[in-house]
Order: structure tokens, then C-alpha cells, then sequence
DNA sequence: GTAAGTACGTACAAAAAGGTTAGTGTGATG
DNA sequence: CATCACACTAACCTTTTTGTACGTACTTAC
């Protein structure tokens, strides 16, 4: 899927990047969408729920450090999006389930993948990060 | 003031959901590295350098939307995490070039399959947020 | 000579995200 | 009988992020 050559013609690139979808766009709504998946709160939830399904608050103590406020929206905002499903039992202490729908487990997958590399790849990371600080401080 | 606990009590579960990283502790640096790259502007520069080296105002032309100084920190941000590699030629009119490294290009390319399943499915997301909001009023 | 482009840095303002606290109503537990 | 757990919501406040406007040092084009 290469061939594309860095082209300086701004219609063409243009032309291009909406080609491949909207998020190029300014203002898109999908970059709605993506901010809801790819946010800290969401990315966590969705690996979470990658392992089956979740009550609110099992959620909350898997997620560290998420407050409920947090918790409630980011859950709204992957129902609105159709990534998860939220079941609710209507019974005397509250009870409500939330499953990944097709959609979020697809995404929910990439999202994994996306982490694990990251995860994978940190130790190289802050070891890049420590030389480059080191370096600073030396030329100063 | 609870979470300070966590460090004995909640090690057990802590373990089993850390296995496979460290993104769920509650204050991990590589959250950071996360954010960086899940960040909406970190995101389409990652495609856009997933074509090829481009130049600072390359991008910037790119990426609707994107301020020269949002572009700067997140490009300052890859460059530090070492996403991305950072040429300067030092001519009179600054020209400086930017290229994924190796760990850039493959997070580049998870990124890009995130994105790009989420515009795909963003004409079913747009639909099923309509019928939401269809029934919400109906309901009123 | 005036304007535009290049790749940023900086100061300030606006907006968004996030945290804290309190409250709901019942039911089980101590 | 007092407290906790559940699954939130609302109000309020703080922190973080992001945008805007401007400056830089120089060159090329008009």
C-alpha cells in the first residue's frame, strides 16, 4: 500500500488523505469516535472488557485509578458509540453488566495489540528517554 | 485517600491484570507514552510519516486542523519517545525533516488499523447514534 | 520594500478533562 | 441500627490541554 510519494501538491495530498477516511478532515465527528476509543479511560475499559463480561464495578477496581465519575462517562460514551452493551437488571441493589458488542471486540482487539506493543517496548523507551536526558545535561 | 493501600492489599488482583503490562497501574509512565501516541494529533501524524519523511509544514498541511504549536510538542513528544527521528539541515531557511524510526513504523501501522476500522465503521456508528437519540425523544 | 515561507518558542486565554464531595434508595451484613 | 455496597448523578472546583497571537532570523519572490 506505498507508492504514495510524498507530494507537495496540496489538492492531491488532500485529495489523498480524504480518501482514506474523514479523520483528516477539521472538523469530523469520527475524530469524536476515535478520542472516545483511544482515551486513557476507554483504551483500559475495552481491554478490560476483552475478557468477558464486567459489572460497573468490577470495571472500577480493574481500571486503577479511574474515579466513578470518569468510569460512568467513558462507559456512556462506548455505548453511544455501539462498542458496548449495557445490560441493566432492574432488581433492589442496582445491577448492570457491560459486554463488548462485535464492533468493540474488534476494536477492542487493536486497542490490545496497540498497548501490548507500547507495554512492550517501554523499557526501550525510557531507556531512550534517560540517554537523551543524560545527553541534555552534558551539552549544557 | 484510599489507593495508597492498594500496594499490599490489591497486589493479588493487581498481579493478574499487570501481567500482561503495566498500563493499569495508576501511575505508570508509560500511560504517558500511551497518550502520546493515542492522542488524536499524535495519531494522524503517525499516518501521515507512514508515507514517507516529510517536513514540519508538510505535515502541518496534512493534518487539518493541527496549530504549529500543537504539531511542534507532538512531534517534540514522538522524537522523545522515539517514535520518530528528527533531521535538521542547518541551511538559513530552516529545513528539518521527520521520519519514523522502526518502533514508529510498526506503532504506526497498529494505529493506522485502529483508524481506519473506526472510519470504516463510522457510517454504522453515526447510524446507530441517530436511532439512540431517535428513541430517547420518542420516549419523552 | 513588502509580503510570504520556514520551524519553531513564548505568553496569555479559553476550553476541556478530571477529581471531590455529596446524595439517591433499598437491601444485606454486622 | 448503623454501615456498606450498588450504580450512578449533580454541583463544584482544580488541573491539564489546547488555541491564538505574536516574535525570530533569514531568504525568496513580486
Amino acid at each position: 500500500m506505498d507508492g504514495m510519494s510524498a507530494s507537495s501538491d496540496q489538492s492531491a495530498s488532500l485529495a489523498s488523505a480524504l480518501q482514506r477516511g474523514a479523520l483528516f478532515a477539521a472538523n469530523c465527528p469520527s475524530r469524536t469516535v476515535f478520542k472516545h476509543v483511544t482515551s486513557l479511560w476507554g483504551v483500559l475499559v475495552l481491554i478490560v472488557l476483552l475478557a468477558g463480561t464486567h459489572r460497573f464495578s468490577e470495571i472500577r477496581r480493574k481500571v486503577n485509578g479511574v474515579s466513578e465519575k470518569m468510569l460512568a462517562q467513558t462507559l456512556q460514551n462506548l455505548e453511544a458509540d455501539g462498542f458496548v452493551l449495557r445490560k441493566v437488571y432492574p432488581v433492589v441493589p442496582p445491577h448492570v453488566e457491560y459486554t463488548l458488542t462485535a464492533l468493540g471486540e474488534e476494536t477492542a482487539r487493536h486497542v490490545n495489540a496497540l498497548a501490548e506493543l507500547i507495554e512492550r517496548s517501554y523499557p526501550q523507551i525510557a531507556a531512550l528517554q534517560n540517554a537523551q536526558q543524560a545527553s541534555e545535561s552534558a551539552s549544557r
